[in-house]
DNA sequence: GCCAACGTTGGC
DNA sequence: GCCAACGTTGGC
């Protein structure tokens, strides 16, 4: 199984929108870049894990943990004239972008936020690429050793017994 | 709004 | 194939 990390901007489709989505599930849509469209169609597989990271916005971070459900097909938008991803040069014969289908897993609340995560850039994500300079990838591929690190942060409440709470002032009102 | 770092485009 | 111009991304 396989990790990914993939970007939106929560203004746009955020995890809310994911969260109330029906099944919970929705198509990525959108994606315009050959290198993350290549990995779309090429290497993500059903029940790969992916984070959903939260771009372009107040606190950018992982907010959530979600499943592939559904591997590579057309991406609709593209043949939709109405859409701001319209694609004039795709054809059905011969699709250019690619969509997957994505299913919620579990919010990650609080979001764990890009700060949170460059704590560990000189350690265990070194090597992660959204810490990288200048990648501005939306579509990249996580080590299991840094998903597990980056899971770490927030440990799934049901879980783990009796997981300590961090140290520092307790701001948090969220039931989970 | 700024700006660095990319990707894409198009002339040659 | 080169490369300058341009557009986009995304954090700050």
């Amino acid at each position: 199984m396989k990790h990914w990390l993939l970007k939106s901007e929560p203004d746009v489709f955020g995890i809310d929108a994911l969260a109330s989505a029906p099944g919970r599930t929705t198509g990525w849509e959108g994606v315009r870049n050959y290198q993350a469209r290549n990995m779309l169609r090429d290497d993500f597989r059903k029940g790969d894990c992916a984070f959903f990271y939260h771009s372009s916005c107040d606190v950018p971070g992982v907010a959530g943990v979600v499943k592939v459900v559904r591997e590579a097909y057309p991406d609709p938008t593209q043949f939709d004239a109405t859409s701001e991803y319209y694609d004039a040069g795709s054809t059905r014969a011969a699709p250019r972008w690619f969509s997957i289908d994505v299913q919620l897993e579990r919010r990650i609340e609080p979001v764990i936020t890009l700060r949170e995560l460059r704590e560990h850039a000189a350690g265990a994500l070194r090597e992660l690429l959204i810490l990288k300079r200048g990648n501005r990838l939306s579509v990249t591929p996580l080590t299991a050793a840094e998903w597990r690190c980056i899971l770490a942060l927030r440990p799934a409440a049901a879980s783990s017994r009796a997981v300590q709470p961090a140290a520092g002032p307790r701001t948090r009102s969220k039931k989970s």
